[in-house]
DNA sequence: TACTGCGATAGTCAGAGAACGTCAGGCCGG
DNA sequence: CCGGCCTGACGTTCTCTGACTATCGCAGTA
């Protein structure tokens, strides 16, 4: 069963896609899905998060309006200042806002995806989620290092950068 | 003695077929063999095992699911044997080999590297080895199954909208 | 102007409901 | 009696709602 919170991310994502920021109403999108207004803010709580690289504002009153735009590229900071802990949905998140971004591959996604697994980290609770942090920061920079690398050989055979 | 445990593994592996990755309810699966919810779950855990070349998630809640794939033989190859342990040096000489054969890209392996690198799996001694194997084999896991999911999608079973 | 009340929004939170996971223990064939 | 099969009770996670709360703009009024 897709799920009604599926369902209205793919909607906004879609709308979103268009423009750089999506302004709507709670009411009415509730309305368009046939579900309670707070509904609405269970999925911008869920899925449109910082840490998947959105930005949500809103105002209540007459004409009131939610707002939902994607964070700049480099208002992310890399892999530099992740938290020292992460839960498994919030690096999940990460790595869907890097994917999403091209930082990184969908294939690289779903490795790091895997390799941040609650079951392969088999480790009690504290320190599984400092573990995830370390490798998840240690995969990104990784990644990203290895790009820089091959970008400076290839300028050194000659090519344009 | 045909046990039901062997007619769940029939029944589920004609269901996943070649390189799909099959998704299911675990009530609505128990309910067909009019068995206890569990036991779907004792199935997955000695049948589909990783070792088996098998993957097996799942979500709970409203709209929750099982999914179940596996890695075609020739994909997973040496990868799938790997000890269940793993010092640095033999999971680079791993990850060179996969590299070498075009499993992985070469930024997937620098990837790899920096994820089971000494430091990042910062944990006392005989543990460390079992994480980094457990890391490294869910990454090439995880990368293989992402190429047969984007190339033959999954297949729901039961429940119609 | 300043205040006040009202209608129109949106936010929060506890709790019900819907999945799935775990585990101790019963059962049964060899 | 041992090991694999199977269940049921209980735990965890995710979704969705409804009641209640907070905020805003505007119109009317002194």
């Amino acid at each position: 069963m897709a799920c009604l919170t599926d369902d209205i991310e793919r909607y906004l994502l879609r709308m979103l896609g268009e423009g750089v920021t999506l302004e709507i109403q709670r009411a009415e999108v509730a309305d368009r899905f046939g579900c309670a207004p707070s509904q609405i803010n269970y999925v911008l709580l869920t899925r449109f998060t910082p840490a998947r690289g959105f930005f949500v504002e809103s105002r209540r009153g007459g004409g009131g309006y939610i707002r939902v735009s994607r964070l700049p590229e480099d208002a992310w900071g890399e892999a530099g200042d992740l938290p020292e802990a992460l839960d498994q949905a919030t690096a999940e998140h990460h790595i869907a806002r890097l994917v999403e971004a091209r930082r990184l591959t969908p294939r690289e996604g779903a490795l790091l995806r895997a390799v941040v697994s609650r079951d392969v980290l088999n480790l009690p609770l504290p320190l599984r989620d400092r573990v995830r942090a370390a490798v998840l920061r240690a995969g990104i920079g990784g990644a990203l290092r290895w790009q820089q690398e091959y970008a400076n050989g290839v300028q050194r055979v000659g090519m344009e950068p």
